[in-house]
DNA sequence: CGCATTTCTTTACATATGTAAATGCACCCC
DNA sequence: GGGGTGCATTTACATATGTAAAGAAATGCG
């Protein structure tokens, strides 16, 4: 838990009582390659946080195409946000892409402190208005950027995952084909 | 001051004082049509309410080419909202396409007021985690969808916006040229 | 009203990317 | 070691979109 901790305490100065109370709602869980936290059409009610591996978030449409959102790696939070908050269908999909182990809760576990713990809330607000930077960062590379200036930011961003995952999910992420990434790898 | 009102009270259950005290906060202006509320390279520290009128949000790179964001209308709140978070440099213009009535108010005038009640983090908490759910499905929209695609689903989130700002204002939020709108327009 | 400016459309050509199929490559397992 | 299976690359062709420039339409202003 000391991971979690740390990750924590730099978001916000808890004190020892609160962060004690935090841990007391994770419980480790070990997940195996290709296994799902989350998966679409359910509704959602678990959070968790990454002590080791790799996970990646995917929305599919009805064709069966996917669009790997994010990819999740080491001291991250994760879950399907947008259905937790809203308690609607959850449309989005997470998955291990190597074997993991996370720290798991129950979101409500979190949201039922709001009232007596206001401090819990703010964690709550820090971490959505981070969510929200990263989105409108990624939705900017997506119109202003071509897939292989994507590219290069994926590389700067996910050091070293390139190695640890088929390129058909770097394609995914990046927004293209599998056969358009080979070309832009080509081309350099 | 009746629709800030109306609008404070649809997220949160608030009592008169405390909307009293939010209201206190904000302070009417008027804009002209191109005139800016915030303007990229400045440390922004405003935030906004729309009462009337249209404004767009945009990002612009090096080269000059702008992405249009976001069209605000009626009933919305505006600001340079990574900048306010962060502190850090503002990157997004938000300028006025037609003329507009706004509720100003400084943005620390709210966050001064997390400490001695909560509710008014929570209403930012609530904020933040909407805006990340729209921030959500515009990404996917732009992965997943075609311009043509994009372009029906802004005709219906914003009826009759189109025959109030130039077409190219559309096309730059679809991610596209005028060009490539007009071509689509004219297929259908 | 009439001219000037802005906006929209059209055209021709260039480029990025998609699709489908074939090939090549590497790892795994019996 | 040989044959599969899954993955990456390549090829040929199709499509969506970009660029630049010209023309058409709309708008605004003196």
């Amino acid at each position: 838990m000391k991971k979690l901790e740390n990750y924590l305490n730099k978001l916000l100065n808890f004190t020892d009582s609160e962060i004690q109370i935090l841990l007391s709602l994770f419980t480790e869980k070990k997940l195996k390659k290709n296994e799902y936290f989350a998966v679409e059409g359910g509704y959602s009610s678990k959070i968790a946080f990454i002590k080791s591996g790799v996970m990646r978030a995917f929305y599919r449409n009805n064709e069966g195409d996917e669009y790997n959102k994010t990819f999740f790696t080491n001291s991250s939070f994760i879950g399907a946000y947008s259905s937790l908050i809203t308690g609607q269908e959850n449309l989005i999909n997470i998955q291990c892409l190597t074997d993991c182990v996370i720290l798991k809760a129950n979101y409500e576990g979190i949201t039922n402190l709001y009232d007596s713990t206001p401090k819990f809330e703010r964690l709550s607000r820090i971490l959505a208005e981070r969510f929200f930077i990263m989105k409108e960062k990624r939705e900017i590379e997506l119109v202003m950027l071509d897939a292989s200036e994507r590219y290069e930011i994926f590389k700067k961003e996910h050091p070293n995952l390139e190695n640890l995952i088929p390129q058909y999910h770097i394609a995914s992420y990046l927004g293209i084909t599998p056969t358009q990434l080979s070309r832009i790898r080509a081309k350099k």
